[in-house]
DNA sequence: CTGTTAGCGCGTTCAG
DNA sequence: CTGAACGCGCTAACAG
């Protein structure tokens, strides 16, 4: 006995419009892509029959007919940083109108939940892959770089793409941290982080600070990191570490995260910004700005970041021969709190 | 002549799989599939080409021949408004293990694009769909209803749904919010706001609010709203306007975003809370328990929300007889500020 | 400008 | 326990 499920699904067909406009499916197919020409007599028949029926056009079957999907995966480490959610804003502005959908994997920075998320996603033929970072297996990478889908790796320019990559350098955003603040008079370096093992961006950015402490006879005289992830908590209590430690005249921190809750604390213990501690983030996140002192910071442009990336990989289904490199930069933005 | 675009996607099918491992095509589906019973030696040998061929599955193809798409869409209004991303975290957690992918699509509030949302996410035929508020186009709602797929009205139960809703009650979290000021001893209420017309449940929290008041014989006394969406710079400068109008000891807010704002506010203005003003948002945001007087507010449960949506997706494929209801609740969070 | 003919890659019968 | 046949709904190539 034949039991079909019970009409679930769209069950109106191309056939269904094409019986009822009187014309054959393939021409209900054309001017349901707007593709080729169709006598603008006929069009009206059909979008009749396609409005009577509600037809919508079942891109499964599409998909599989011409081999291409218009599924864009999107693969990044967590939604609960501010920082992803602002990357999707972008990538979700660049694919409006653009008949493309973003199917969207979350790895909680697991590597081993990345490699089961980009298989999961690549089953779907996906037009392309967005991922946040370099760092992958080497499964993983070997599963990008064979499925024929252009891949975008998001955030970060310091290392070769597989494809393209999309971000700023964060050792150039590290060195001009130091660079700003050393123009600005201090000389006196703390540093205020968050586990390296989990954001090697934060690391790079530490890096270049470094560089350019040490080209100006400087370095960071204490630092105080916290063992998990970013949080304003994390911030606030390693800021009471770092102070309790050594006495600084600018702490610089892994990012805004930290930097806020830095910020809160010193409202809370009576320190003055940046008279007796000047404090540093990085992101250029809204929170920082709508402070009571708005915080110094340097912008990432994650929206930015989003566009550009969708934007290289809508533009050609094809790989460039070698790999493209993108630059969103980074810009200071001087805030009051150093 | 033949064009086949040039070896693009896993060109491995498992026709390929079932010729190197010396099977036939559906056991090798069978297997892939773990579902049916098969000889553990054959198991072996076609896993090993499997290997071997890096062969992953298609989706595409899978579900159009099984007429079940293991996709589910998301339909959320904003992306930086960081309670959906929260959501989308829940859905996230629930969704790992279970094979199925997220589509998300971001609607900027405009109920015309939410339409076009839905449909493109329809034409994936999806298992579900999982959508923000009970306000959607009625056109819109037509597509929802004779899709198919379970679809979960997420964020608020205030309204009969399509199918399930999962979320709290916002007129009786507007409700409780007085009750809770009222028992503190507050009588003078002030409201600060943002534009109702884009949130439908900040007015069903104020509702609530004043019904809470009137059975006291109480009454907001002064309100601010801003025109556009809720901010901290928005929650701020409606403060200071509030408190230019007139005196009231307790000023509740559409959302922690504004209060966060008036707390702001506040610590510029040198007003001391809550001896001075009392604040009170909702939503629990994490930066308001990290401020340094946590911010007193009701919890909704976002992450819950995702969570119980996606279960409540996955739980059958044939929607219920008649609507269901998921309360998913919230909760004082006391604070400091009130 | 339109219809016809073949698949896309896989799941699902149904026989063996 | 395994294989063959058929079709999911649509698009692509080719005639006309």
């Amino acid at each position: 006995m034949r039991v079909r499920l019970p009409d679930r699904k769209s069950r109106v067909t191309v056939e269904d419009v094409a019986r009822r406009a009187g014309v054959s499916p393939s021409t209900v197919s054309r001017i349901m892509r707007g593709q080729a020409v169709v006598a603008e007599a006929t069009r009206a028949q059909v979008m009749v029959a396609v409005r009577d029926l509600g037809y919508v056009p079942n891109r499964i079957a599409g998909s599989l007919a011409s081999l291409d999907s218009r599924l864009i995966g999107v693969v990044i480490p967590s939604m609960s940083n501010i920082v992803f959610p602002e990357v999707l804003q972008g990538i979700n502005v660049a694919l409006v109108g653009s008949d493309h959908q973003a199917v969207i994997a979350v790895t909680d920075y697991d590597l081993d939940r990345e490699e089961v998320a980009v298989r999961g996603l690549l089953a779907w033929q996906p037009a392309a892959v967005l991922i946040a970072g370099f760092e992958h297996r080497d499964a993983t990478r070997r599963m990008l770089q064979h499925s024929g889908a252009r891949v975008v790796e998001m955030m970060e320019i310091d290392q070769e793409p597989i494809d393209v990559a999309v971000g700023l350098s964060h050792r150039r955003a590290g060195y001009a941290t130091g660079r700003h603040l050393i123009e600005r008079g201090y000389r006196r370096f703390g540093y205020v982080g968050h586990d390296w093992a989990a954001d090697r961006r934060a690391r790079l950015r530490y890096d270049g600070l470094c560089a350019a402490l040490a080209e100006a006879g400087l370095g960071v005289v204490a630092e105080a990191r916290a063992g998990g992830a970013s949080s304003v908590a994390a911030g606030r209590a390693q800021t009471a570490r770092l102070l309790a430690t050594a006495s600084v005249d600018v702490a610089v921190y892994s990012n805004d995260d930290m930097a806020v809750g830095g910020v809160f604390h010193c409202l809370t213990a009576g320190i003055r910004l940046p008279v007796d501690l000047a404090i540093f983030g990085f992101n250029g996140l809204e929170i920082g700005r709508e402070l009571p002192q708005p915080l110094s910071t340097l912008r990432s442009n994650r929206y930015l970041i989003g566009q550009q990336a969708v934007a290289a990989a809508l533009a050609s289904p094809l790989r460039p021969d070698r790999g493209l490199v993108i630059d969103t930069g980074f810009e200071v933005f001087a805030g009051a709190t150093a």
